[in-house]
DNA sequence: CTATACTTTCATTTTGTTCCGAAAGTTCCG
DNA sequence: CGGAACTTTCGGAACAAAATGAAAGTATAG
């Protein structure tokens, strides 16, 4: 007996919505709004807000606010479709596109802070002469060019083309 | 007037306890016991427990937990001086050890779990056959290919020393 | 202008996390 | 043994984050 279609889809769409919300919850990110990118990016169609509330089981502001987030962090789109006054969504499709948007995002809020903390201190410490003072400054200066190091990395790879890019990595595996 | 060397490194200290803190924080762990590793990066000389507590103002069994936690992960080491009964601990001080301690521990957390998921879902719906099951495994596939990716790539660069991995680094860059 | 359909906001409740410190456990030594 | 020095565990207090749903706001059609 062949399974059934919709429930095969059904249930795949569930793990994969309760994955990515689990991965989003290791990201610091509201599982909710991780859940709601999910739903998005297997939904061929945009969904309006209620669509996304039964879908999920969750609250209207729940759904209204992670939405509003999910569309300022660029990961999902508004749509307005000509003659219709509700509004739709739409996750950004494309994993490359998808990718460089976490990047950024990743990027400025976390290396962007700490490379300027890094900086700071290792330049504070420069003058420190005894053992302790030079010990620290050396740990915080080889923290300061990783972190920097990183940030161009992540610069450069989000301003670049999959099709420039993957062989690259590939390369690198090979 | 000179700055003082003794508050200009403690000062130093703490903006970088409290920013590897936050870093910590937007990556799903424990704020204090990146505080801990913090603290540990800049001690030239290991800590005893006492000493931790102290430095941030934490209660015993807070700091145990979380130094507990450090070794586990990695990214600290128990240290037993001769003669002492008292413990004290120690940061991987090497920043590309770290990264790639971290690395690791990350994939295995986040990645790997994603990705079978992932392949299962797209597997199972390998065989649909209405438009929307196509998109949904379409989609599905395209992710899990670039999950793989990462995969692979992150166990690669784990693998690799830093002085063959920068270098290859900067010439993306260049 | 009004009724209606939808969106947004916000005070409140619910849920989850972190931390503390007391108590129990372990190890070591005389 | 016995007890001193230290480590680990654990229940719950304190705090932080997320979710709810009702109320307020806004746009649209008639």
């Amino acid at each position: 007996m062949p399974t059934s279609g919709a429930s095969t889809l059904q249930t795949a769409r569930e793990r994969f919505i309760a994955q990515w919300g689990a991965l989003g919850s290791a990201w610091g990110i509201n599982r909710t709004m991780a859940q709601i990118h999910a739903l998005l990016l297997l939904s061929p169609e945009p969904r309006s807000t209620d669509e996304v509330m039964e879908a999920l089981a969750i609250s209207r502001g729940n759904a209204n606010t992670n939405l509003r987030e999910l569309v300022t962090c660029g990961l999902c789109r508004k749509v307005v479709r000509p003659g219709e006054r509700r509004e739709y969504f739409e996750a950004e499709k494309d994993v490359w596109q998808l990718f460089c948007t976490i990047l950024r995002e990743r990027k400025r809020r976390e290396i962007d802070p700490t490379r300027t903390v890094l900086r700071d201190c290792a330049d504070s410490t420069r003058g420190l002469r005894d053992a302790e003072g030079r010990a620290v400054h050396e740990q915080l200066k080889a923290l300061a060019d990783f972190v920097e190091l990183a940030a161009s990395l992540a610069e450069r790879v989000a301003a670049t083309e999959q099709s420039k890019i993957v062989p690259a990595m590939l390369r690198l595996l090979g």
